[in-house]
DNA sequence: GCTGGCACTCGTATGCGCCGAGTGCCAGGC
DNA sequence: GCCTGGCACTCGGCGCATACGAGTGCCAGC
């Protein structure tokens, strides 16, 4: 077990190191923080720090930096979350009060985030599991052509077209469109498949094989969609830290292209609360000199989706967290309204 | 007016320097092109293309690189289209053929385009300008709540909702969403206006008010959806050029991120045909270093939107444009047959 | 008008020495 | 036992001088 003054000297070394990026000493340690203690003993503990794993240096006669280890130390241990303040709070509600449409709120939380946090933001667009069905619509186009619409109660809209395995008559479409809605409508994605189940039995037989196939099609949608999209904004602050980069930039570039990868990494974990992936905790490779800062949201209690920020693993975690935090309470909020 | 082996010349600098990044002396020029010459008078020659301003030197004693004017005249007269292969127009055609819905055809397409041309693409979502109204749909979410879905021939599906002044029945609405229907169903956005004008009169006193916010709304959603959108991929191509990097790359990626300023460029010209924009004459400063190459692309034989490239002025202009002219025709199918 | 030759320019690479921040260790003191 | 001041050492960065070589412009000759 560390001591407590060792926890000091890591918790100010992260700090300086984050605030200068560049290694910190153990003179410069002393002048900035006033640790009652010289630098020589600085240096034993930093000594013993290194020992440890915390930090590191990256040469000889160079100051130390933190390692992952020591950012999860600092994270889990040493620093608390730090709030917005009034006006930024204000700021945050009145810029996203004005979205008007779903894509409209995703797309201002996104600008919001990167612009907090100066780094680069992910938000996850709300996931269809936990959400319900305002309203299913099922529009004729052609005799033997029928176009599903699904309304959630996020907002969002899935729109499928179907090929009938034998024309549709006008009336059987509002009957069917009548017991559907009757039966889904302001319930749950994941129990709309039994509810829906024994539908096609009150149907004629000529018109079974196409209530089958508009049902698969529904239910196949909201499988499909739960393969979420997401947005991401900010990627030119990648360019503040082009002292590493051009070797670092671009791996991460490309990973935030493979959405695929993001939301894997955000749904890893099912803990809606705020997660903090340090550098090589994240799976993927070209992510491993950054962190992720992410926490679910949703309307209502329940989280539905996922935001974050992607930055380097030098960042300035409290305050990061205390951004993605704020703006996640606000998006749901905001949700829940609508 | 430049001889004939003055624009060899050039066409040989432009070549040279796009394959091998680096300015190009005369010596180089002539081994690596059978120009007839010797170095001397090639030498003479480049001093002539640089007095008009078609190369330049980056600095004394160093080779010629091209200016904005010497790509200009580059692809206006010294290069052609480069077709794209049979493998790769079979390639091209099997990747979009994939694509499930609207999204996906247009997420498929910058895909598509960031992989051939190894840079960053744009594509424009199908505008609603020139599109016709497939189907309009209203649904009764509350008593005075009413929710407008709006389907166009290109897929693209618009909801708003809407809180009517007074309560409006079912029948009503039934009423006025047939009535909707057989009059803009099929048109053109821009007729719609005038073929709703007087729909209101068709209706009691009391539900006019609700017919009247009803229409302002659909006429509003054609409007704004005019802002269009924008799908942007391959931005990790940007650091194949690390050389001039972090300054270039940022102003970049900023203007990447302004999908007002990218609209504003691609909608600069009306001509549905093949457009060059060569670094400065994009009249955003960020992209100052940055040529972009667009080209309209629609269903049938109208364009209804805009796709291309962005990538450094020292790109591949025939190949380039044979990829971007290559998709937008492939896309324009694939749009034409859903 | 083309060519070979030649002197010149200048940016890049290389080697060297200095400087200073930072370290580890040790002996002495509280 | 822990902290402290002192001291020798390390090593990366910076400035400078030098060498190299690619490329140029110009000129005289064919």
């Amino acid at each position: 077990m560390l001591s407590e003054r060792r926890l000091q000297v890591l918790r100010a070394i992260v700090q300086d190191y984050v605030g200068t990026e560049e290694p910190v000493g153990s003179k410069a340690l002393t002048e900035r923080h006033n640790l009652g203690v010289s630098p020589a003993t600085v240096r034993n503990d930093m000594a013993a720090l290194e020992d440890e794993g915390y930090i590191a240096q990256p040469h000889t006669s160079a100051g130390r930096i933190p390692t992952d280890k020591g950012y999860r130390l600092f994270v889990d241990k040493l620093a608390g979350v730090k709030p917005m303040t009034g006006p930024e709070r204000r700021a945050i509600q009145n810029f996203l009060d004005g979205a008007v449409d779903l894509d409209d709120v995703v797309a201002r939380t996104v600008r919001l985030l990167a612009q907090l946090t100066r780094q680069v933001a992910v938000v996850q667009y709300p996931s269809l599991t936990r959400s319900t069905v305002r309203h299913v619509e099922l529009l004729s186009l052609a005799p033997a052509r029928v176009m599903l619409v699904l309304i959630t109660d996020t907002g969002r809209v899935e729109q499928r077209m179907i090929d009938c395995p034998a024309p549709f008559g006008e009336t059987s479409l509002a009957d069917l469109r009548a017991r559907l809605n009757s039966r889904v409508a302001g319930r749950r994605f994941t129990d709309v498949p039994q509810l829906v189940e024994d539908l096609p039995e009150g149907f004629d037989l000529e018109d079974r094989g196409t209530v089958s196939t508009v049902l698969s099609t529904l239910l196949e949608t909201l499988v499909e969609e739960n393969e979420e999209r997401l947005m991401i904004g900010g990627t030119a602050n990648l360019t503040r830290f082009a002292h590493d980069f051009p070797l670092t930039i671009r791996p991460v570039l490309e990973a935030l292209e493979e959405q695929v990868v993001l939301l894997k990494l955000l749904g890893e974990t099912q803990d809606p609360g705020m997660t903090v992936r340090i550098g090589h905790e994240n799976a993927y490779e070209g992510l491993n000199s950054t962190s992720i800062v992410s926490v679910g949201y949703g309307s209502g209690g329940e989280a539905v989706a996922k935001l974050g920020v992607v930055g380097p693993t030098r960042m300035d975690y409290p305050g990061t967290m205390g951004a993605v935090r704020a703006v996640a309470r606000y998006v749901g909020q905001i949700l829940a309204e609508s």
